[in-house]
DNA sequence: CTCATTTCTTTACATATGTAAATGCATGCG
DNA sequence: CGCATGCATTTACATATGTAAAGAAATGAG
């Protein structure tokens, strides 16, 4: 149901019913299934989506191999590599799914093109950009002035659930610990 | 001299004259002594400002009383609490002049009230919103993926010529490693 | 210039957390 | 069913880094 789509951007911000309809056009409807990549390390980012069911990480991979896993989207949300999209630099922060996926996908020169010259689109793309810029500052406060278990106990609250759908060492990852650590963690919590 | 403002802005996305000069209708010229707080934690943030000279840094203090240095401004450069101002919350990480600073300063309502319907000013604001995430997003990358000794190493190329300026213990505190730790590290690069 | 204050470095020690490897457990396929 | 695979946990050990305290160096005020 594209009404879903529709229903996260106006809630994001009221817009005019001709705003949603030329919106609704750039959509179209895919899956990913669990492990297909959405943006690759290395890519330039061309699309941008609504992930409608599903769960996605956004991952960093350094020169050892090392993964690092930065966020977790957890539908509804958008996905696409926004720092790609915006800066068209080649993209470093890979997006896959973790689990099988349903998402609304648009070129995001399309999504441009509507913002030229329209002051509503130009404001939805702000306040998303602005979205963005908070969700990251918070998630960087907490990993600088907060233990890996309150950081866990943040996480179990954000995204509830999750760790009943996605692997322990994803989590670990997101928190910036090993799997051994987080084990220790869950076993000082469980005594 | 505002020409360095309107250089800043312009420089950041070309601008018309009638939107140069509406902007600098509102900013006025006003001073920080070393040690003054541009804006504390606790407060609702109401002005923006364009820092022309001096060293700003942006902190978070956790229950603790531990400091967490989140960000340095180095003229030119904006100042003032994004978060605070667009989220309409509190105010978490202050800001305060690490040396005697310049700035010109605008009361942020009244950039609100510009955008109203100028899709000039809110593409500006857009993209203002978008360069503070992506240089967010660095700063978090950094901070998972590389050792303190990189992040040193970053940090001297992105502000040449800072640690002669303030305090180690402030670097210490942006590397998110202990004043100790960052003399281990400066020992074993003079080594 | 001199003294007081602040800052930086160094040392000793405690501790958190990573790595590697072994074990146990669950899941699903043939 | 029974084996193979992937995942979580646990242990032992190594190491990085924090804390506290002391001393050295630099800075600034009078």
């Amino acid at each position: 149901m594209m009404n879903n789509l529709i229903a996260f951007f106006n809630n994001t911000i009221p817009l005019s019913e001709k705003v949603l309809s030329l919106m609704s056009e750039v959509f179209v409807f895919d899956e990913l299934k669990k492990g297909e990549y959405f943006i690759r390390k290395g890519q330039f980012a061309k699309e941008i989506a609504f992930l409608e069911t599903g769960i996605v990480r956004a991952f960093y991979v350094n020169s050892d191999g090392k993964e690092y896993n930065k966020t977790f989207f957890s539908a509804p949300s958008i996905i696409g590599s926004y720092a790609s999209l915006i800066s068209k630099q080649k993209n470093t922060v890979a997006q896959q799914a973790l689990t099988n996926c349903q998402i609304w996908k648009a070129p995001f020169y399309k999504i441009e093109e509507l913002s030229e010259g329209n002051y509503e689109i130009e404001r939805l793309r702000r306040i998303i950009a602005e979205n963005y810029f908070l969700s990251n500052e918070k998630k960087e406060i907490e990993m600088a002035m907060l233990d890996a278990d309150e950081r866990y106990s943040i996480l179990q609250k954000e995204y509830p659930g999750i760790e009943l759908k996605i692997p322990q060492y994803h989590i670990a990852s997101y928190l910036g610990i090993s799997p051994t650590q987080l084990s220790r963690i869950r076993n000082k919590i469980a005594r």
